[in-house]
DNA sequence: AAATTATTGTGTTTTTTTTATCAATATTGT
DNA sequence: ACAATATTGATAAAAAAAACACAATAATTT
């Protein structure tokens, strides 16, 4: 399996969730056609991508989802769970926390760190520590970090977060994350999502 | 100003991101290899993009960011404002009403649907209206439906919606929105994002 | 005021990505 | 078992995108 294009690498999240959606489906079998179709893309590009991955499809028949699915979730996330702390427990915080999905094959909150004492105990079985405790109560394993905290205060909780070792940050705050260290910041931008939205719709 | 490329295009709201990172951080001129490098992008690349909007720029000096700000937002969001309406207001709903960024340039949410009675009233000064009273009381403009439901009723309510005209949906729910009209539906998916981030991460 | 440095905008070249084509193979119907 | 149909995987061709190269121009320094 030599050189992966970018384009291919890009689109290589985007199949888990297509193919994620056609097993919700209840779909155990999917061609080039189908997938093709689910993102936009040409049925030669999707059997392009795949065949970096190998020989996965049988011709004449198509792809096998689930197994599909697996070699994808091998590939893109070769890792075991990771480890995910959240910082803030307001209403995304909480939002957040709720969304179940994500701890099968992703990673797990393992750990709230939140500025109000009063919420400091537990939530939704996860431990909620006070924000002023990250330095000793932060799980040595965990990389990647989930801020939903203002603005005013991302920065610094940031910054001593780098410090502890996080890579990775999933930005929920409206404030940016700016720093010189190498991490990797996602940003959600609803402001963004929704002019892609209504810019998706008029073309 | 003829045929824009279709990965110009893509780029367009990410420069719209970029640009009011910019302007947050206080600058007011940018160059193409300052823009370049925040998109991780070659200069010669932003250079074209932005040629295809005019001269925008000035030779030796590069562009002034709230002009070409202006410009991305009138080419990208041409239109005024648009009226959004919400479902759901959980946590995520909460969270997202709070989100004031996107009232300025695109758009604000002018109703809220709720199952919990309970919550019928107002919420941070929007009318909340009873779920079931959708068909009377959405907004007649509204063209765009932020959902955070539960994914039990969003296919339900997502069909009303459609029937009353709306045609962007913006998918908070851990359902998908299945529908055989010529909708456009941007589904907000933590799981990818984590992974997604993961993966920006080690490549 | 001339030289130096910075930076745009664009014609040209190179590289990358997508699309077209088709042999190989699997399934289904007769 | 044969013909018809469906679909992959791969090679070749076409199209699109990115990078290169540089004239034009603006600010700055000597």
């Amino acid at each position: 399996m030599d050189h992966i294009p970018h384009t291919t690498k890009d689109r290589y999240p985007q199949y888990i969730r297509v193919l994620r959606s056609f097993k919700s489906r209840g779909k155990l079998n999917v061609t080039s056609h189908d997938i093709a179709k689910e993102m936009n893309i040409g049925d030669t590009s999707v059997r392009r991508d795949l065949s970096f991955l190998g020989k996965l499809g049988r011709q004449g028949l198509g792809y096998d989802v689930d197994f599909l699915l697996g070699r994808f979730i091998n590939e893109v996330v070769p890792n075991e769970r990771e480890d995910i702390v959240l910082c803030g427990l307001g209403n995304m915080g909480k939002a957040l926390v709720k969304y179940n999905g994500f701890v099968d094959k992703t990673g797990e909150i393992v750990a709230i760190f939140e500025a109000n004492e009063n919420l400091v105990g537990e939530f939704e079985g996860v431990p909620v520590y006070h924000i002023s405790d990250i330095s000793r109560k932060l799980p040595a394993e965990a990389k990647i970090a989930i801020m939903a905290i203002p603005k005013e205060v991302v920065n610094d909780v940031a910054s001593i977060l780098i410090q502890k070792g996080i890579k990775t940050f999933i930005n929920f705050s409206d404030g940016d994350i700016r720093t010189r260290s190498k991490v990797v910041v996602k940003k959600f931008d609803l402001v963004s999502m929704i002019q892609e939205a209504i810019y998706s719709s008029q073309k």
